[in-house]
RNA sequence: CUCCCGUUCGUCUAGCCCGGUCUAGGACACCUGGUUUUCAUCCAGGCAACAGGGGUUCGAAUCCCCUACGGGAGGCCA
């Protein structure tokens, strides 16, 4: 095992973003790469939001995209606790700390860090107020994504508010030094405060970590990035929608990374091996769902039948398509016809409803199309009898038997197709027709017919 | 207002560090054609980009500067 130790440091919300999701990919994906160790530290100090449910949330979203850690919730380890809502007397320790070497100050009931350099008033235009600035000597900031990175605090910041609970600045620098956190993996909307966390490394007499700013991810469509609102943005939505896991953790890691060939569908394995810093973008990436969609229909088709169905079935119980009671031969041959044309689980009721429901709907556009040449309930009641008189009903035998027919009326037998599928299906299109036939067996196809014709 | 980061087809990106092999490659999307009874599959083809301006150089997508645009941060939020 090497001596990478990097952290996935969330604070449960109730939901898991599609940012945060790459975020702790990253670091897993680091981390199984140089065979370091994946720290999980739950940030919850905000004691309003952070409920049990919460947390489930996110480590069900982990786990669901197959990310396992070596130290944290549930697993332990020899850094904990791993709750920040139970690390109080560690961030008084390290508060002591500064206070003995005299870089903390206490105003308006908080304590303040105190910055080196040459102090002057200026009216601040963003505080809009007159406040204390310091000349303070810039920072430099090696980032293994960025190169290097320059940049000065003017500005004193609070360490612990006035109500005795420390910020996000100070408990994330110190928990990093007490798990020895070697590399910082996140998003490129705290390169900004990174200057603030390598001042307080340099107050503590440590070594900062190595930073990786990672680009970020921004909306489908209009300005920014993305949030929780936007379509997409939560994990938690691509499970229940039957999405695989495997392909939005593809998609997901190629979002700001890629191998730098031309590979795009890779197992899990294979990502590991070849995620590294010098394949992550600087720029930022957009998200866009038809390219998720279209791995996520490769990923589909590579399944078997036995696991297509075991994840098609609740979505179809859902959707009100099937029921306990459908037949597993039944469903399995259904979805052996249909598996080829989804792009996704959760459209699948759509795509194949009617093989299961009586009440399927009329595509009105296409029955007013085959009316227009034909009249199909005259050309159904042609071949009625044969259906109903065929020994073998399947695909083979009604080629062959329709196609007899058509001879023998001079007709292409290509002339019944649409009128027959239109029948018992109310599509305009679908599977092969005479396989969907022989699957839907005879007794439904001729009722159907029957039905139609009036 | 200040600071930081970024900018290659509509989108994800290769190429950039180490200038010539780039008439800029791949994928998704889109369009056309083929296959198919049909179609949401499959196959083939096509459309489409170096943000702009200056400089360095025999030569710049690649190096330097400026501008524009995009993103982020500046909180007793994380």
């Amino acid at each position: 095992m090497s001596n990478v130790r990097v952290r996935f440091a969330p604070s449960p919300t109730g939901f898991f973003h599609i940012g945060s999701a790459r975020t702790a990919l990253f670091n897993w994906l680091y981390a199984r790469h140089t065979g370091g160790t994946f720290v999980l530290r739950i940030e919850d100090t905000d004691k309003e939001r952070n409920t049990d449910e919460a947390l489930k949330v996110l480590l069900d979203g982990m786990k669901w995209m197959g990310m396992d850690w070596d130290e944290g919730p549930d697993v332990g380890g020899p850094y904990g606790p791993y709750f920040q809502s139970q690390r109080q007397p560690i961030y008084d320790e390290y508060l002591k700390k500064l206070e003995d070497a005299g870089r903390t100050y206490e105003k308006d009931g908080a304590i303040w860090f105190k910055l080196e350099g040459e102090r002057y008033t200026a009216y601040d235009d963003y505080l809009k107020a007159e406040i204390e600035k310091v000349k303070a000597e810039p920072v430099i900031i090696d980032d293994a994504v960025r190169g290097r990175v320059e940049r000065a605090e003017e500005k004193d910041f609070v360490l612990v508010r006035k109500d005795g609970s420390p910020v996000f600045h100070f408990v994330n620098v110190v928990d990093d030094i007490a798990m020895g956190i070697t590399h910082v993996i996140r998003g490129e909307d705290h390169l900004s405060n990174t200057s603030k966390h390598v001042e307080l490394f340099k107050a503590f007499g440590v070594e900062p970590p190595k930073f990786a700013h990672i680009p970020l991810i921004l909306k489908e469509e209009g300005s920014g990035k993305m949030s929780k609102r936007d379509k997409g943005a939560l994990i938690e939505e691509y499970e229940s929608r039957g999405f695989l896991a495997a392909a939005v953790r593809n998609y997901i890691s190629l979002l700001g990374w890629n191998p730098k060939d031309e590979r795009e569908k890779m197992d899990i394995g294979e990502i590991i091996e070849l995620f590294d810093f010098p394949g992550i973008n600087k720029g930022n990436s957009r998200f866009d769902e038809k390219k998720l969609s279209a791995l996520n229909a490769e990923y589909l088709r590579e399944l078997n039948i036995e696991s297509f169905s075991f994840l098609a079935r609740p979505l179809l119980n859902e959707a009100g398509v099937v029921n306990e009671e459908v037949d597993e031969d039944y469903l399995q041959a259904v979805l052996t016809l249909c598996q080829p044309k989804a792009r996704s689980l959760d459209t699948l009721s759509e795509l194949c409803g009617y093989f299961f429901l009586e009440d399927y709907s009329m595509d009105e556009k296409t029955g007013g199309k085959i009316a227009k040449k034909t009249d199909p309930k005259e050309l159904l009641s042609e071949v009625l009898p044969i259906l109903q008189s065929i020994e073998k009903f399947d695909a083979e035998s009604l080629k062959t038997a329709l196609e007899t027919h058509a001879e023998d009326n001079n007709q292409k037998v290509f002339a019944y197709f649409p009128a027959l599928r239109y029948a018992t299906s109310g599509q305009g299109g679908g599977p092969d027709l005479l396989p969907m036939l022989a699957v839907m067996g005879r007794e439904r196809v001729i009722n159907r017919i029957q039905r139609f014709i009036g």
